[in-house]
Order: structure tokens, then C-alpha cells, then sequence
DNA sequence: AATATGCGCAACCGCTCCGTG
DNA sequence: ACACGGAGCGGTTGCGCATAT
């Protein structure tokens, strides 16, 4: 036997949101809270799926969303993150307040990972995409300094247009726990830093409350 | 002006994690 | 210790709009 399914399909609503369907959802969270999704469509007088709502909420109708473009800022702390933490969209989105992890997996996708292919670096790995095929030739520690050469390059180019420095704000640090405990104290503050991303998590991870 | 193509965003799906009995 | 249910996360898809041909 298999588990039940989140929601009765075959009375829900799917696709775009109405706008009847958004003014209900907002005015029951703002009159009881965002307690139960698995409840609140029904209460909230929704033909919806519990996952769909908070979907709804948290990436499109939360009061405190900052929509609009990403600063340069942004975009290099975004960088900086998806090298420590990988594909963690919701910890990154963690350290951007106003950020959702959908919106910035979207922007990760959509923009971010181009820009750094177009400077030669691999936006999994984020290594130099030359890099891996001198890789032997290179001592690690020399390979790092370049990757991050490169990154705050591409990501300065991506201010360009903004006219000021990404680094304005680099002494910024925030916290923030998280459902898995964890808790980076994330300094922003180029080049220097650990010799590598790995160990640069792990610094972080480590660091008290 | 019509059509094709590309891009960006919103939303869905399936899986994992975590709390609870 | 185990099973179950709810919540959350990340990958992927689909639609609408903008731009190119």
C-alpha cells in the first residue's frame, strides 16, 4: 500500500493562479497564519493542493518578497554560496532575504550559469574550464586562486551596468539556521580565503552559533 | 504581417527529510 | 526500532512573451 496522495487530484486546480484564488490564500494566511498546507485549501475554500498553496505563498505572495532584478551583489553571493553549498537553493535563498530558492534557481539557470560559461568556468564544478585539462600540470592551491580570479571578474562584469562595485557591502554577514542545523556565518570577502571551496565549507559549517 | 525560435518565470512532480505515535 | 504522514527541496516542464527571420 502505497501512501495517500497529497491532495484529492481530481478536485484540484492546476496552472496558473487566479487572481480570486491569490485573495483568498492571503487573506486566510494573514488571518490564521501559515499552519497546516495539507488543511488549508480546504479552509482557505481552495481547489488546490496543500503543496501548491505553499508553493504560492512562499515564491510568489509573501509580503516580504523582493522582486525585481538581482543586484550584483546578489549575484555574487550567489556564486559564492552555490560554491560552498552546491545546488542548495533553499540555503542560499536562506542568506538572501526578500529571495526565494525557486526564483534564484531560476536565475541560477537562466542567467548565472551562462555568464560563467561564457568566462570559461564550469558552473557545476566551478573550475576553470581550461583548468581541467591542465589540471595535472597545476598545483591545486594555484588552480583555486584562478577560479577565483575569474569568478569575481565575471561576477564584477555582471555590475557593470549598475556602476558600482560588488564588493560594497562585503563585510555583511548573515546568519541564519536552518531546518538541517546548519549555520554559515557566511563573510563576504574576496580573494581572501580558504584555498578551497571544500575547505571553505567546512569552516563554515564549523563555525559556533 | 506572419511565423519560428529563444528565453524567463511560474508551477508541478517525485523524492527525501523529519517528527510523531 | 519501525512505519506513517506532512513538509520541504530540487529537478523538470510548460506557457507566455519578446525577438529574430
Amino acid at each position: 500500500m502505497g501512501r495517500s496522495p497529497c491532495c484529492e487530484k481530481a478536485h484540484t486546480n492546476k496552472g496558473a493562479w487566479t487572481k480570486e484564488e491569490d485573495q483568498r490564500l492571503v487573506s486566510y494566511i494573514n488571518a490564521h497564519g501559515e499552519g497546516c498546507w495539507r488543511s488549508l485549501p480546504k479552509a482557505a475554500g481552495l481547489q488546490r493542493c496543500g503543496k501548491s498553496c505553499r508553493l504560492r505563498w512562499i515564491n510568489y505572495l509573501r509580503p516580504d518578497l523582493k522582486r525585481g532584478n538581482f543586484t550584483a551583489e546578489e549575484d555574487h553571493v550567489i556564486i559564492k554560496l552555490h560554491q560552498i553549498l552546491g545546488n542548495k537553493w533553499s540555503l542560499i535563498a536562506a542568506r538572501l532575504p526578500g529571495r526565494t530558492d525557486n526564483e534564484i534557481k531560476n536565475y541560477w539557470n537562466t542567467h548565472i550559469k551562462r555568464k560563467l560559461l561564457a568566462c570559461g568556468v564550469d558552473p557545476r564544478t566551478h573550475q576553470s574550464l581550461t583548468a581541467a585539462t591542465t589540471a595535472a600540470a597545476v598545483p591545486s592551491s594555484h588552480r583555486h586562486d584562478q577560479q577565483q580570479a575569474v569568478l569575481s571578474s565575471c561576477s564584477r562584469d555582471s555590475s557593470s551596468g549598475a556602476g558600482h562595485s560588488s564588493n560594497d557591502d562585503d563585510s555583511k554577514s548573515v546568519s541564519h539556521s536552518h531546518r538541517g542545523g546548519i549555520d554559515l556565518n557566511l563573510s563576504l570577502s574576496p580573494p581572501s580565503q580558504p584555498s578551497s571551496p571544500v575547505a571553505a565549507a567546512a569552516k563554515l559549517l564549523a563555525s559556533p552559533h
